[in-house]
DNA sequence: ACAAGTCAACTAACATGTCAGTTGAGGGGC
DNA sequence: GCCCCTCAACTGACATGTTAGTTGACTTGT
């Protein structure tokens, strides 16, 4: 048993040092770099990196609040393992804003607005076809972010994304399945073309269809990958 | 101009010193004791409650991050304003998490559900016929966790509280306008009423009515109390 | 009276030391 | 082989010192 050398590299990001190695751990740790379970030594990090306790804890702290690792008082801090009620919880969370979001977006929206999503939604349909998965999900993501972002509430695509944390993490589990992207599309499509016809009602029902799709996929994980997950 | 001398306890609460600290902070400024702009002095707060600044520093921390408190760095701190655009965005995320959540007690709820919140309701008749406000207050923000717990979801009841703050501490301002408890509590009754039939677009319709009606009334405090809000 | 420069007060960010509490691996007794 | 106990390793919470940056008031020159 070989102890994993990670690369965490600060020196690429700027601002206080609390700051970057929060981001930097953070990252690891949505993009599953760090699994579930890993057990963070505040000690190594803290040697890793050149920097004193200060930043590290700070970082470790905020990552807390975050429920991306679980502090276990005077023992160690791991990184925290999923838990299907805490992934339907915010599944729930983030269905109600969406929802919410994308029926004001459909009452009240300018020309300009629904250019920047069509042109987004064209290019998904050319990722696709191009098999550029990884592209995809970056422009999926954006749809999703432009949507929150045009309610003109800076805080609410804030506030999905933080309440959504564990749900963007466990997604990277999910396995790319013949055909759903080509499906995501249409769905997008019809969020699209719903807010487009002010609809609003329209509207909440698409994104709310669309969002469950999610959470099923991600139901059928802790089975596939019962190490990820808490034991109830 | 005297300095006014506030009283903070910090004995009468258990647990680590940082967060004791971050809850009698937070409870002076929720509410109104510590007004907005107030400038709060780090080694002044250290002396009085006869910590260091470690404690201090992170509950200060905490409260910026729930945006209660302004951090001017290497400068000063001071308790945030209130923003009009900030509270009518905390006023839609808390409608759209509370009216996610009342759809879905419409849709799943056992009958001892309907129990404690009819019994709440029926204490906020009484109390608002014995004219006893702050009874009601704290009775009408009952109702709203209850339905909020109903949904399974613990998480949902306490990401709306920490969402919605500023709207929390605005409402202290609000002058009792005659009629209006009485009015809260038919609409709160409205709410039940859908609930009870199982009506989930009902419950979205009289709840979203009934949260509506606080950020009208927030609304006209901006010229009311001017001292209190950002300049824009 | 007024603009500009100066300085004291305050602070964030970070480093480091201390103390007490938790955990898990290993050792000793049965 | 099994249980319990001890102890080292690690940690959270807190105190404190240092450095560098910001601000506002006060002084100074005009």
């Amino acid at each position: 048993m070989t102890n994993k050398t990670f690369t965490l590299d600060i020196n690429t990001l700027d601002g206080p040092l609390g700051h970057r190695v929060y981001t930097a751990l953070r990252n690891k740790i949505l993009t599953m770099a760090f699994e579930p379970g890993t057990v963070l030594r505040k000690g190594a990090l803290c040697e890793q990196l050149g920097v004193s306790r200060s930043p590290v804890t700070e970082a470790l702290n905020r990552l807390s609040t975050d429920g991306l690792v679980d502090i276990i008082p005077q023992s160690a801090t791991r990184v925290s393992q999923f838990s299907i009620f805490e992934l339907r919880e915010e599944a729930f969370l983030r269905e109600a804003v969406e929802v919410a979001a994308v029926a004001k977006v459909a009452q009240d929206h300018t020309d300009e607005q629904m250019t920047v999503l069509s042109r987004n939604l064209k290019m998904q349909g050319l990722l696709v076809e191009d098999a550029d998965f990884q592209g995809f999900f970056e422009a999926d993501l954006e749809f999703h972010e432009l949507i929150l972002a045009f309610t003109g509430f800076p805080k609410v695509a804030a506030t999905a994304g933080q309440m959504s944390l564990q749900l963007r993490r466990a997604r990277m589990l999910i396995l790319p399945e013949p055909g759903r992207p080509k499906q995501a599309v249409a769905e997008h499509q019809a969020i699209l073309t719903s807010i487009r016809a002010g609809d609003a009602d329209a509207a909440r029902s698409a994104m709310s269809l669309h969002l469950r799709q999610l959470i099923t996929r991600i139901e059928p994980l802790e089975r596939q990958h019962p190490e990820y997950f808490r034991p109830n």
